[in-house]
DNA sequence: GGCAAAGTAGACCGACCGGTCTATATATTT
DNA sequence: AAATATATAGACCGGTCGGTCTACTTTGCC
């Protein structure tokens, strides 16, 4: 008993191929194909065409990051150590797909250019939330508002960097390798930071 | 007086092509355009076409950050210092391009999929490259070898995630915070692990 | 039932894609 | 100077790109 709108069904092939393939390597043919659906309703639905769905796709992801988050936070008082579930989390879907699926938005991220207005505004406020969310729990934690923003910039670092390096070596060592480092770092200080 | 070869030419739009809108993004006749080359030239230089002239563009990126490191870690004792130093070099780069200069290499390695055999294999030799550079500096610094290749894999995601970051943001402050928090982290933790 | 709005369907379009091919010019060698 | 690689030049090609347009079907409302 299936009851996705045709709507969704786009938004979900997009997202999927912004995952795995960006925006410019996957074409509306094949986009369709996937999702079952005509031309027409595609530009019924999204009259921008492309780029109207790549905004659609985005804001998508970023929801169900947000959700992802809440979920995580919720189940455990120590943010680093959800920080690392979700890491683990992200591996995982990259092993299971034979690391091609890595972080959702960031290939489109490096793909657009300034002249693509919307998409790059829908990127910004998925970042910026992403970061806020880490550091408002971090701070929550005991973080210092200032160190806190700080490090949730360098996890969402650790996050996309760790990805790219472990799609291109076809093997989830280096981001097992830098997630390590940084836990090993962050374990040894308290939140506050320097100590006497 | 320029004697500049036509094959380097290509090459060289090729590098800054990837390094602003990455493979998909670019035709082959902006690039021919750019080079001021005719396509003769480049599949006569080329034959493997645009794959085989970014691999090459590839390649000779790889080389360009070989002699950079050379440079940066012959003139500082402290690895740690280099590094900071390598990340400023990358985010003035950005921010003098309105954000548009990001990592050479990081746009086509989530463009490429794994059919993209030769593209792959070249990123795969630069990445484990520029880890391998870092990780023997740190290790001669006094770090051991494992704690070396963890830290040099965090650097790598750091300046990936933190142009990542950047770029989006149209702001340098995502990375230098998160640039921040490493360094912090680092400061205080000497070669060879925990303390007493 | 009648009718308008919403949604589906796909033929069609010009532009541009990467790539091929032949012709010409420029060095290099003898 | 003749012969031969090497390189430049660009017209041309089929395929695919994102996008438009018209026709048809379904849905919701009176």
């Amino acid at each position: 008993m299936k009851k996705i709108s045709t709507r969704d069904k786009l938004i979900h092939a997009m997202a999927d191929a912004l995952q795995r393939k960006g925006l410019h390597g996957v074409g509306l043919n094949e986009l369709l194909d996937i999702a079952g659906a005509p031309k027409g309703s595609l530009y019924h639905h999204f009259p921008g065409g492309k780029s109207e769905l790549a905004v659609a796709a985005i804001d998508h992801i970023s929801r169900t990051i947000d959700g992802l988050f809440a979920q995580l936070f919720s189940q455990r008082s120590d943010p680093l150590k959800a920080m690392h579930h979700w890491l683990q989390g992200a591996l995982q879907q990259l092993e299971n797909s034979q690391f091609e699926r890595g972080c959702p938005l960031a290939t489109i991220a490096l793909e657009s250019g300034p002249e693509d207005l919307e998409i790059r505004a829908a990127l910004q406020r998925s970042f910026t939330a992403v970061r806020q969310a880490l550091s408002q729990q971090l701070h929550a934690y005991g973080y210092p508002s200032e160190q806190a923003d700080n490090l949730a910039a360098l996890f969402v670092a650790l996050y996309e960097g760790g990805l790219l390096q472990a799609r291109v070596a076809g093997s989830s060592e280096p981001l097992k390798r830098a997630a390590t480092a940084l836990f090993n770092l962050t374990r040894e200080q308290l939140p506050g930071g320097v100590r006497p």
